[in-house]
DNA sequence: ATTATAAGTTAGATAAGTCTAACATTCATA
DNA sequence: TATGAATGTTAGACTTATCTAACTTATAAT
């Protein structure tokens, strides 16, 4: 059984990968995630290689075993199902979860977590529109959807790209759009197809060309 | 804000005065609750005394202050609406959810607990039949009911007695009746009152003269 | 009233997880 | 390729909560 410390240091390193794209960590960029000084972090370090949960060696990098990716990601399924919990049954706002969710993923108990999915229905995705990974640890793929798709009034997070070209994606991120920024679409032109999103307050307008370049999946509101 | 140590701590009082039906309690009988040493239970008194939710002298009895009385009714709260959601909601068996509910009354958040209580319909009484304190920390007392006017194949707990005469308590105690155990009707013979009950496996006659004199409440099961 | 036993206390040790301060290594680049 | 900045490591200290072993006080029974 690991620690709720340990538990968030396996999650940080989920988290770090996604976020960066590259599979391992170093122990600086670690201890800025978790608030922590990296001398701190180099000490839990040798407790988790010593448990099998990470592989580095002095002055390398960090990466998750499998053990290790295993148990973050049963961490990470905890915390979106009580995300969506707190959100659906409790009528927390979208924005208020997190905060607890971080608490309630440390409980210690199998059936509890089996029967809130059930009673949740299996949800696929958390009110951020994340992906929740099921029982086996499977991050089961959410339908592929484009931008260029999207409905009126609804929002969405943004999960990839079709192209990958370096000035196509500069220019999405001149626009403010990365993996992982939600935008509620406030409006759809008919004669060209160009949409209206509204992204951390600010409007900004999509042209269809590039909506169909754009993976995008639905995030429930309130 | 309490650690979860300090709050088992304060909760483990009320629990001892609740069963011991007096208002203090020593080191050792603390210590035998929370299977731990009384030396440890002695440092973390000297913790809670300075903090204020505790009174005792060197050598002395230890009571809760009003502060701390309230402490430990949150927490008791927090756990008897966890139990409910867990046996209303996730189909936990009743002796399921005690330990579950152990991890899930440390959570930090008001919003949560008040959330939850709206969602299980402000309940009064948890599966195992105690009572839940409401938001105030008022316990709202449950409609007092005579073991007499208990029906069959339902199951209840012992409240308490109308009759406090030792003679009579020593009776009870011989038939197993205390305040807080748990009993299923298995039968009530019409001709004279009486109540077969079953209790931690053994069937047990009751008269209908004791029955008059015993206070119950009704006890959740699946 | 004395004394054995039960109850309570103290001191010092241990483990987990954190910190600061000092030191070591790696890497980018001038 | 030498070197300064960034990154990583070590040692030692601190806090919380626990323990054991030794000691002190209170209590109950002869």
């Amino acid at each position: 059984m690991l620690s709720t410390t340990e538990e968030n240091y396996l999650k940080a390193l989920v988290h770090l990968s996604v976020e960066k794209g590259i599979k391992d960590a170093g122990t600086n960029e670690l201890a800025g995630v978790l608030h922590l000084k990296p001398a701190t972090v180099n000490v839990m370090l040798k407790k988790l290689r010593e448990k099998k949960y990470v592989t580095y060696e002095k002055y390398g990098r960090i990466t998750l075993t499998s053990a290790g990716r295993k148990m973050a990601i049963e961490i990470i399924r905890k915390h979106r199902l009580w995300e969506t919990f707190l959100f659906d049954k409790l009528g927390f706002d979208w924005d208020e979860v997190h905060e607890v969710a971080e608490q309630l993923e440390h409980i210690q108990s199998k059936k509890l977590i089996d029967e809130l999915d059930r009673f949740l229905g299996f949800p696929m995705v958390d009110p951020h529109g994340e992906i929740i990974p099921n029982a086996k640890g499977e991050l089961k793929s959410v339908p592929k959807q484009l931008m260029s798709s999207v409905e009126e009034k609804k929002s969405y997070v943004i999960t990839g790209v079709k192209n990958d070209e370096t000035s196509f994606l500069k220019y999405l991120e001149k626009l403010g759009c990365r993996i992982g920024k939600s935008f509620r679409v406030a409006g759809i032109q008919s004669f060209d197809r160009s949409i209206e999103i509204e992204m951390e307050g600010k409007s900004t307008l999509i042209t269809s060309e590039v909506a169909g370049q754009v993976y995008v999946r639905p995030r429930r509101v309130s």
